[in-house]
DNA sequence: CCGCATAATTATGAATTCAAAAGCGACACC
DNA sequence: GGTGTCGCTTTTGAATTCATAATTATGCGG
């Protein structure tokens, strides 16, 4: 009689279908080095690691292929995709132009408490700007709920798929001393506008941010 | 001692994994309406049809559930994704977006001979104004050339998947009698903007391109 | 001692087999 | 007559088995 309040044993908990969830773990490993860039990717090791067979291992490193993070050889198996300095340069062209856009139609579009919300994130992250791994979570943070304000769905989906690849090369956004601090004052002058409506002057300011961004990575 | 010069007998010709063939057997199968949006797709009659086992089947479905192109539901299948009105704004939106940016890319940095390439598809196009099919397949052509001299593997990629998505339609983009002249003119404008290596000029014209594009398929 | 051909090993790719969940229908009971 | 439950069928999901190509090792010949 102590169970009365719906006691959902576990089998509701399976939302997501094994090779998601294997999915997510595999970009997890990626984004942590713990395969790193370039490497070859060992199904039957990781499959055991894992504790699966390589069925659904597989199916998950096609997924992650179609979204660029692993490279797929013929007959050779899968590798972690390299990001060239090129590719990083282009990768950040793409977001600044998505992303200038998305705080374009938030500026305009979105209700107060929408611009409350992000707000709320960006005191968040004024306060975090001594704490590198915090202050990059909630400065994704910001980014996404950004996004889903815009209200598109794809461009959502396109931007995260560009942001996980990013990723791969963490070691190259290490930002210097000081670029932290920057990159903060540029968010705070895009929030401002946010909050002022001024649509082309928060793309403007996004772009800006973005090309900051691209600078301070390959300086 | 007929066969002296190399006979290359057939596996070289195994250029692509089978589940990459069988992807695009998929893609071609639902643009062509064999697979109608919202649809379940038969996984063990296509695995039949196809002459495979599901297994490959399985795995190709996933890469287009990345594309988007298929929808996978928990314990349910595959089943080809449906495009609202919204998602046709919003994939126009950012096909919009991003080929205008191309076009201001190419229209400042392509050589000369690029140039001429891209208008000698235009020149073809002028000349298939009557043939629909024929005028959606250059029109195609050109804008995925485009793409390639425009120099951002990214950006091709994300567009080609887009046009992808947006054939799940094309009865809606059944252009109406009069829209194929209409889209030609725009064409030959932007193509003028590219020729004279005005960037922003082709950029506009470019955006102003789709977005016709989206008013004629939501009037 | 070096290079090439060939055999053994290993890993990938695909088919098959197995398990489990969802859908469907019949039957009984209210 | 309607509703709920039990069991049967179908289909998905995952593991296992099998085939084939690539890599490495080995041995022979130069």
């Amino acid at each position: 009689m102590s169970d009365s309040p719906a006691p959902t044993p576990r089998p509701p908990l399976h939302a997501r279908a094994l090779y998601q969830e294997v999915a997510e773990r595999l970009r997890q490993q990626i984004f942590n080095r713990e395969l790193e860039p370039g490497g070859w990717i060992d199904e039957q090791k990781l499959a055991v690691e894992y504790g699966i067979s390589r069925t659904p291992l597989r199916e998950a490193l096609k997924v992650l292929a179609a979204e660029g993070l692993v490279t797929m050889k013929l007959r050779r198996g899968a590798y972690v995709t390299e990001m060239s300095a090129d590719d990083v340069a282009q990768v950040y062209h793409l977001m600044a132009l998505l992303e200038a856009d998305a705080a374009g139609q938030v500026a305009t579009h979105a209700s107060p408490a929408q611009i409350a919300e992000l707000q709320a994130l960006h005191d968040r992250l004024e306060l975090q700007v001594l704490q590198r791994d915090a202050f990059f979570a909630t400065n994704e943070q910001f980014h996404l709920r950004l996004l889903a304000l815009a209200g598109n769905r794809w461009r959502a989906q396109i931007v995260l798929d560009l942001r996980q690849v990013m990723k791969l090369n963490r070691h190259l956004s290490l930002f210097k001393q000081g670029r932290l601090a920057d990159s903060l004052a540029e968010h705070r002058a895009v929030m401002a506008a946010l909050a002022a409506a001024d649509g082309p002057r928060a793309a403007q300011l996004m772009r800006m941010h973005f090309d900051n961004g691209l600078a301070a990575t390959s300086a």
